[in-house]
DNA sequence: CTCTTACTTCAAGTATACTTGAAGTAAGAG
DNA sequence: CTCTTACTTCAAGTATACTTGAAGTAAGAG
């Protein structure tokens, strides 16, 4: 089975070590084994990273990691809850987007807004008006 | 001229009257007048909380926002300073989409996986393999 | 035997964005 | 005159997600 140094794995997933070491102390990682007191990683541990880094980056918060990670040491018990807290999950990304893509139509609005601006300064005319551009 | 004392102005734009002061004191809010020692708010900060809840709800840090309303209070010789922030923002929030796009197709699986472990449970049949749901 | 490398633990520190609490004030109501 | 309401200031506290630093250890190299 292949197996990797805490080095190896902070570089393949680019989490520093002392962020592993932290996932490890709140049990967002679970049964890293040891070499004397050196921690031994595998590929679950892998697996679990990358699931970690996706929930990271659609705005998951570790708390609701922890209880998802806990959910899965027994899954038949708790599909369920498994079952509600990914498809809340998945509603609050498309919200994240909905926003977003909101916000971003403003801001591309500033954007023409200021390049307006910036021609009327260079061609020395009138400036445009917010609701005109 | 239409104003607001500071609850007015919290119920307006639902941020917290202790916000507004916090914002203020950074300097997000400028030009605040007074009414003996309590704060009168007028439109101007009404459409720069806008702007700020819109930068704030696309993940822009407060520090950036310090910049770009410094850049505003003399456009002309920042024209160049605000066009880059906001077309730089602009990337960020394109990028954030994306990223959150991807990601949704990740929990959208995880969805499929476990409903199809919960059918297995249920009917008692053989777990679905990650790659096949 | 000493050095270097790569780890270890544990307590304390950090950044961001506010919130909370204590103590005070000014104006209108009764 | 006292009470209530709605503010005020200022210092300290809070949550989240880690990072940093000090002090130690185990194994292989020279």
């Amino acid at each position: 089975m292949q197996t990797y140094t805490i080095r190896q794995l902070s570089i393949l997933t680019g989490i520093p070590a002392s962020a592993l070491r932290y996932y490890e102390e709140i049990n967002l990682l679970t049964n890293v084994s040891r070499d004397g007191k050196n921690r031994i990683y595998n590929d679950c541990h892998l697996n679990r990273l990358h699931a970690i880094q996706c929930f990271k980056n659609t705005g998951m918060p570790i708390a609701k990691m922890q209880k998802f990670f806990h959910y899965e040491e027994n899954i038949p018990s708790h599909i369920d809850d498994i079952l509600s807290l990914v498809a809340e999950h998945e509603s609050d990304i498309e919200a994240q987007i909905a926003t977003l893509q909101k916000e971003l139509a403003h801001i591309r609005h500033k954007v023409r807004f200021y390049n307006k601006i910036k021609e009327a300064i260079t061609e020395d005319s009138d400036w445009p008006k917010w609701e005109e551009v």
